[in-house]
DNA sequence: GTCAGTTTTAAACAGATGTTTGAAATGTCA
DNA sequence: TGACATTTCAAACATCTGTTTAAAACTGAC
């Protein structure tokens, strides 16, 4: 019954379910996949994932952590760049993998079309993969553009500044329903990984080159100075 | 049964379900929210969303409708500001109300969690929000942004750019859950909108007044060339 | 070949959910 | 008031979906 570690032992459905799954839940989302459609394309019994993974939770977490780890080998972070390079242009492999893990839509990715979901959709899985995912990259993120800024910035204006880049590469991810809406003959839906990668690389770098002071408090025209309610 | 035009006659049952969808929706997505829910919130029937508006998809095509009327003349995309001020205003102004529209939670504003949601995981209705909503201020941006670039910058540099700015607004609409997971006791959760604003606006203008040539084709570091697959 | 353990299977179960129905209630207007 | 249309209601219907069950099929060691 403990089947925590894939322990060999030919077991052939629980890795076409595993595959089915994760073909299945990067396109439709944990809530909108259904169990049946993916067993019939393992070729399994409805009664499979129970048997095998629980219940369709269970399979969730465990297509999650395969294709974690599979992600990971195939889009590393650092995509064999010295740790002593240039920030500038540790930044740009950041940013470039960065697109490719999420926007790739190549068998290989399903694991960044899941993640897309999981941030705006969260499962209870999501806490894990903050911790075992997401953290570490932004951990590295803060450390490239930490050094891009002038020494002795505040750690706050360096987290904005991370999260003005994630953004920007996040939104190709998330919005391209609208964007091939927006110009459907446009280059949208054709996007070209080393032009979206020199853009918000050097749409970045202008910015944190520039980097003003500390945007610490400044009244500005029409500002109404209230919080975003909770 | 021609409902088209909210004919007046006090049809308080489809204004209690109007309101009561609209908080629903808000909350859990069209997928997520059942009819029993939403009839129970207006202290209706099951039967009545059928009644009033055909069906769920009716109801909620609908609510989309009131609830984005009710919201441009909430946050108006200009603000009240003159059509002649300069750019840089015209820009902050565009990124506050943008930012209100999209993460206020106060109740007034539906719409703009409805709209984040749409944009992710899109319903029939997408095609129409893209039309009446995004479009418009789409353009309004590109305009701005347009004005702020050197004259003679090819109309696809400048929505690469605009399309920078909105990924940063939009980055906290979508991905509230995954930043309160980060840094748990940081200020993430309680993010002040004027500091937001300020942030991305200087963050943008930096970005925008060094835009170097035009990001067309140079060879970098490890890069490979290949399209991001479709 | 037998037998214990594992895996697969068809069927049914249980609950949720959008929708329909036909009658009852309510409102409108002459 | 009485006749007609509109609206509400409880109940049932039809699907869909995750899960369970109990029997059958399979596997591998002896």
């Amino acid at each position: 019954m403990d089947e925590s570690t894939e322990s060999g032992g030919h077991a052939v459905t629980r890795t076409a379910l595993l595959e089915a799954a994760a073909d299945v839940f990067a396109d439709v989302g944990f809530q909108n996949a259904t169990i049946r459609e993916i067993c019939q394309k393992a070729g399994a019994n409805v009664a499979a994932v129970n048997y095998h993974f629980r219940d369709k939770e269970g399979l969730y977490s465990e297509v999650l952590r395969v294709q974690g780890r599979l992600a990971q080998s195939r889009f590393p972070s650092n995509a064999g760049l010295a740790d002593d390079a240039p920030a500038e242009q540790r930044l740009e492999v950041f940013i470039r993998s960065f697109l490719q893990r999420v926007l790739s839509e190549e068998i290989a990715n399903r694991h960044g079309r899941m993640m897309a979901r999981e941030m705006v959709e969260p499962t209870a899985a999501l806490d894990q993969l903050v911790r075992q995912i997401i953290q570490p990259q932004a951990n590295q993120l803060h450390e490239i553009v930490g050094s891009l800024l002038p020494a002795g910035t505040p750690p706050e204006t360096v987290r904005l500044h991370s999260l003005s880049i994630v953004g920007q590469i996040l939104f190709y991810a998330h919005c391209r329903p609208v964007l091939s809406r927006l110009e459907p003959r446009s280059a949208y839906d054709f996007i070209e990984l080393d032009q979206l990668t020199q853009h918000i690389t050097r749409f970045s770098l202008a910015a944190l080159r520039d980097s003003s002071p500390t945007p610490t408090r400044r009244r500005t025209a029409s500002s109404s100075r209230r919080p975003i309610s909770r």
